[in-house]
DNA sequence: CAGTGAGCGAGCTTCCGCTTGACTT
């Protein structure tokens, strides 16, 4: 039995440091909090100066009961949670549930994983903090006042099982925001000038930095061109240098990963994850951009030998977050000299864009040098510009490069190319000019991971909360991601060249979005009520505000149950004013006209099941409803867009002497024939598809449903093999169940299959809280 | 997860931050 026990949150840095301890030390895990406020009434004494009463969590049950055991044999017990506010309190809550004596136990912390740092912490013991514990006690108190005193209005006043919080409430509210400029964005055009020209047989590009307003500025410039000539007026040459971005936090991977791989935030998280038990990457959940002495060492040898001493520079990398609290480093490679690692290939290449940041940040500057030259026009006081960028040394170049979230402007690459040698004085051959219309834009949509780097600059969420945060928007119906086609648009483009003008009207694409997050008409609703009513909390600065009271409490310059009392106070009154708001108020109808022919008024609202539309009042007998399409909302829905969604149900036509209808309900778009329900297909509309198409739908289901059912038992026919999205399966009762890799599922027998069953636990009792959104 | 409707209403839902498996029809 050794006699010294360290706790860490983490079971695969648990492993790491007993390797570095030696016999003498079991290093185990609590594997994150294990004690939390119950959900019922008992969870809070407001009265009592918001006294909490914390119960182990149910999954932690097993983790206690063994952590008890190996404390009762230790003789020293150390408590090694993070160095952050959270860990500070794990630990805290740990000494109490396994009733540590405060003699036997220490404190200790550290902020990466070295042999070093962890030794030093062991000779550094310290006792809890409990300043800091109180700073989270307020923390996880003002969450729950604030998420469990919100979201039950939301089920009165709107709908069942909506939710509120300091954080996702924020985020809903930046996808509203962000959704409604788009809307109210009115694409101003302007007329843009590229020239081409040609020195010694080599052409390149120049723009007019101006741009013109109207069409016929644009072409009197154009046409004025025809009669000019043009000359080098000016050469400027500077040398500028690029320097690398820092290596990776969560968010920041978690934006390049998008960028770069198109991954999820989730799905960035569960691979990295995945890195990290194996032992390849440093903790994936950090705010810290911060690199250990050996890790700097480790990189400089890598590059070294890689690539030369030239290419090798020292950083140390501040964060630059205010809300960072750094307990570890930043994401890094464990071992710099391994450039590729084994695993599939999300991992693989994962782990590549980890290893080849972190690497770029500790190489030297990449050193340009940018041209500028100025461009007379003999005719006009304007000048043209031309920009021509050299590497003259590529430093970290030569492994990495940052992407940007900004979308590049049409047709404006030619502007960092290598220009030819030009002097000033010269004469210059136009080839050709041009002058296109381009549209103002306004700010993309979020994408998740634009949506994490937004968050983390308002210091709202953590890095262990950003993916599920994410999910939870989404899960709740406040938030979808999806891709939208764009549509055309035409624009003008003219061109001189030959000594001829040329005016031609050609058509783009515009509005295409690929993974966007876009609200639903539930956010809206749920937004302009938190708005109305609750101005404060879901103010953008509510986090920063109250972070700084957490600050004040863990320096111990503020009592913790003051700084609640003070917030509470205000707080729970407006939640009081707000019970006394009617629904009708809350989820007002919004009349969008008279209908064409009845004259009866049109409205939009939310309705039990969704957004609709409803011709009557609510107390006529006879009133219309029609759904929403995706991507229409109750705010601005037109009466020709209503009047649209009132055709359906349609009738298609008739198939086995019984009628067939297409509508658009919950799940899409389907075809209602003798009470089944058919969905369509991708590239099939409800508003025209034809009979012949309904029925060959029909029957593709029906063949489907065949294929479907693959046996039965005799002995139970409860038990069913059947054939589902991903391929055979077992299901008993509600419960389903995998059949093994190399077992035929139609070979099966009774046996076999009740062994399988038995083998396997009961599909369907717990949820993941972490991965991402699942399509069903 | 269900399965195409639009206030009978039991009892339920919900927060944020730490962590990792198990498992999906």
């Amino acid at each position: 039995m050794s006699k010294n026990l360290v706790i860490v949150e983490s079971p695969a840095k648990a492993k790491t440091i007993e390797g570095y301890l030696g016999k003498d030390f079991k290093v185990v895990s609590s594997y994150g909090h294990v004690r939390d406020l119950p959900k019922g009434d008992k969870a809070i004494d407001i009265k009592n100066r918001f006294k909490p009463t914390y119960e182990v969590t149910a999954d932690k049950k097993e983790v206690i009961k063994n952590l008890k055991s190996f404390a009762k044999d230790a003789e020293t017990v150390y408590l090694a949670s993070d160095d952050d506010r959270e860990g500070e309190a794990i630990s805290w809550h740990l000494k109490e549930v396994l009733k540590l004596d405060e003699s036997h136990t220490k404190r200790i912390v550290f902020r990466e994983i070295t042999k070093n740092a962890i030794t030093k912490a062991i000779e550094n013991p310290r006792g809890i903090d409990y300043d800091l514990v109180n700073a989270q006690q307020a923390r996880r108190i003002l969450d729950r006042l604030v998420g469990f005193e919100l979201s039950p209005i939301l089920w009165k006043k709107i709908k069942t099982g909506l939710s509120a919080g300091r954080v996702q409430s924020v985020a809903v509210r930046l996808i509203v925001e962000r959704e409604r400029e788009i809307e109210a964005h009115k694409a101003k055009s302007s007329y843009r000038i590229t020239a081409l020209f040609e020195v010694e047989g080599k052409t390149f590009q120049a723009e007019l930095p101006k741009k013109f307003e109207t069409k016929q500025e644009a072409e009197d410039f154009l046409k004025n061109c025809l009669q000019a000539s043009f000359s080098v007026a000016n050469l400027e040459k500077k040398p500028t240098k690029k320097t690398p971005a820092a290596p990776f936090t969560t968010s920041t991977l978690q934006q390049e990963a998008s960028r770069k791989l198109y991954f999820s935030v989730a799905q960035t998280m569960s691979v990295a994850q995945k890195l990290y038990e194996a032992g390849k990457i440093t903790y994936m959940r950090t705010d810290s951009t911060n690199l250990s002495q050996d890790a700097m060492a480790a990189a400089k040898s890598a590059i070294e030998s890689s690539y030369g001493a030239n290419y090798h520079k020292s950083r140390q990398f501040t964060t630059k977050s205010e809300s960072a609290q750094e307990a570890h480093e930043a994401i890094r490679p464990t071992d710099f000299s391994q450039s590729q690692v084994s695993g599939d290939r999300n991992e693989q290449r994962l782990y590549e864009l980890i290893w080849k940041r972190a690497i770029a940040s500790q190489m030297a500057d990449a050193e340009l040098e940018r041209t500028t030259i100025t461009i007379a026009i003999s005719n006009s006081p304007l000048n043209l510009v031309a920009n021509g960028e050299v590497i003259k040394f590529d430093g970290f170049l030569k492994v990495y490069l940052e992407d940007t979230d900004d979308e590049p402007e049409e047709d404006e690459d030619g502007g960092k190319s290598l220009l030819p040698p030009m002097a000033i004085g010269q004469g210059l051959n136009l080839q050709e000019m041009k002058g296109r219309e381009t549209f103002s834009r306004p700010a993309p949509r979020y994408t998740e991971a634009s949506l994490v780097k937004k968050l983390e600059e308002l210091g709202i969420g953590r890095p262990s909360t950003y993916a599920p945060t994410i999910s939870t928007i989404q899960k709740r119906d406040y938030v979808v991601k999806e891709s939208r086609d764009g549509t055309p648009r035409n624009y003008v483009e003219m061109k001189i060249a030959n000594g001829q003008f040329k005016d031609t009207t050609k058509t783009e694409n515009t509005g295409a979005e690929k993974n966007k997050l876009f609200p639903t008409n539930t956010a809206m609703v749920v937004n302009d009520f938190l708005v109305e009513h609750f101005p404060n909390v879901i103010d953008f600065h509510f986090t920063a505000r109250v972070e700084k009271e957490f600050d004040d409490i863990a320096s111990g310059g503020q009592d913790w149950q003051d700084m609640i009392d003070g917030f509470y106070g205000k707080f729970h009154k407006s939640v009081e004013e707000t019970e006394q708001v009617s629904r009708q108020d809350v989820n007002s109808s919004r009349l969008i006209g008279q209908h064409p022919t009845s004259g009866k008024n049109v409205y939009a609202r939310l309705g039990r099941f969704g957004p609709l539309v409803q011709i009557g009042e609510n107390e006529d007998e006879d009133k219309q409803f029609a759904s929403l399409k995706k991507g229409q909302f109750i705010e601005n829905v037109s009466m020709e867009d209503a009047l649209e969604l009132f055709k359906l149900p349609r009738e298609v036509g008739y198939f086995e002497d019984k009628k067939m209808t297409a509508a658009i309900g919950r799940f899409g778009p389907y075809i209602r024939h003798d009470s089944a329900f058919y969905s369509l297909e991708k590239g099939q509309d409800p508003m025209s598809i034809s009979e012949e198409e309904a029925i060959t739908l029909i029957q593709n289901k029906r063949e489907a449903d065949a294929k479907k059912h693959i046996k039965t038992f005799e002995e139970n026919p409860e038990i069913q093999i059947l054939n589902g999205r991903w391929g055979p399966y077992i299901k008993f009762g509600k419960n389903n169940f995998k059949i093994p890799k190399g077992k035929e599922a139609e070979q099966l027998s009774y046996a076999e299959t009740l062994q399988i069953i038995e083998s396997q636990p009961d599909a369907g009792k717990k949820k993941g809280r972490f991965g991402a959104k699942k399509k069903s």
